[in-house]
DNA sequence: GTGGCGATTATGTATATACATATTGAAACG
DNA sequence: CGTTTCAATATGTATATACATAATCGCCAC
């Protein structure tokens, strides 16, 4: 007769989740030091009253998490602590100013339809040259001018963007949903500002500035380059890191 | 008879990865937008011939990774593309300087052992006092100054920092191994440079840098805070986004 | 000793099955 | 006509099993 315990056994969790916390509880806490070899999987479903499978699930997910590591015949053993990796949230403008619970708005400075020159070439990462479409805006939190775009679109991936003039839509949510993207690389650094970008965001020349530059593929095609340009005290990125428990 | 294709029918890859990047790329190409109901667990395992516990593990991955979202009796669908979040990795500094050919060396410039003021409480978010170590030290790429560190490590929860002078090795990796941290949050912003800082840099005062906050958790307790800051130019942090295929 | 070889072992992947659970659509009822 | 109930359905979780694969250990020949 097979008993199956799909269901909370105690405590409304599955017996995966106990598994997995579990384990992880007595790495983190450093009970199971790194290099120490946890129990075999036979073991811990012997200890868990559960079969392999549900405990190879678990100890997969721990090994993807990076947690620990799996070697053939000999077990799983925790990992040495390695480069840390946390999770940046790339919030939308319009949103993050909003969170502030101040007004925001959109301006287009500039737009100018061309062939794309070396300078493009090098921001999109485009090997040939085409026609791209390059964009100048601001974006404002109440009264401030909050963030400065300058931005570079791939009219050979995108060539629908010839069409629309980005006055009252800002090319960050025109093009999300239009183009899906398959990979992002984003660059962050601090700058000094140079004169135009200064007087767009009513600020010093040299005043130091963070810098979020954005590329974006699809499908291994360049999309979009783009480089916001925020005053040094508006702006923070936060990103955060707790090990995975699913 | 039960035939088991565990290996590569084909292409050397498991079904599962199959089944996962042929969803995904579905998904990523446009094929099916979001909103998208995609086909039922059981159809899958038709059409890959296979059975439904590997279609579910498949599916389960890609609801994990954000890509689609699963509703009980519905079905599953592509989700709408939402809020970026891209992978920032912390490499520890001697790591990256010797990745760009220099030579890297340490340099302890103080360390103050005393109670905790409020300022130090506020950047740890220690709700009482205790004893802190506060330390500040220099990282250099070859002859030139690259990184000012501002430490804060909480006594109460690392006692063995006290014995520590930390003059020949930086707080960083002394940290990293003796306390298993459990969770951790980097803040990125761009300022100008205080005084003590532009001098330790060797920068003028008011140049712009790229600060970078950690705090660290080690089951819920406070272990420390550190500040780094790098000149403009000298630094640049990559956070890429791939949607994962496991 | 040392080098090779086969048995052993722990994990990796897949199947078929069982039952739980949430949700929806339709039927039954007041 | 609205509400309640119920059955159908798709996903969620777990089991027992089968076989593949990689790494290691120990044995044996040299």
């Amino acid at each position: 007769m097979t008993m199956i315990e799909t269901a909370d056994a105690e405590g409304g969790v599955s017996l995966h989740q106990r598994i997995l916390s579990d384990i992880s509880e007595k790495i983190l806490s450093g009970a199971w030091a790194p290099g120490h070899r946890i129990p075999f999987e036979h073991e811990l479903s012997a200890q868990y009253n559960c079969s392999r499978m549900t405990v190879n699930k678990a100890l997969s997910q721990l090994a993807k998490a990076g947690l620990i590591e799996r070697r053939r015949r000999s077990g799983s053993f925790v990992r040495q602590p390695q480069s840390q990796a946390a999770v940046l949230e790339i919030h939308d403008i319009r949103v993050e100013v909003e969170a502030l619970g101040l007004l925001y708005r959109y301006e287009r400075v500039a737009r100018h339809k061309r062939r794309s020159d070396a300078e493009d070439r090098a921001l999109l990462e485009l090997g040939v040259a085409g026609p791209v479409l390059a964009l100048e805006c601001r974006h404002f939190a109440g009264k401030r001018p909050f963030a400065h775009e300058q931005r570079l679109i791939n009219l050979t991936a995108v060539p629908e963007a010839s069409d629309e003039e980005f006055l009252t839509i800002a090319p960050s949510p025109w093009l999300i949903g239009r183009v899906p993207w398959s990979e992002a690389e984003h660059r962050i650094r601090a700058v000094g500002a140079d004169k135009p970008v200064a007087a767009a965001l009513d600020i010093a020349a040299g005043a130091p500035c963070l810098v979020v530059e954005r590329r974006t593929w699809s499908a291994e095609h360049p999309v979009t380059h783009v480089r916001f340009t925020y005053a040094a005290d508006s702006h923070t990125l936060v990103a955060r890191f707790r090990p995975s428990q699913g």
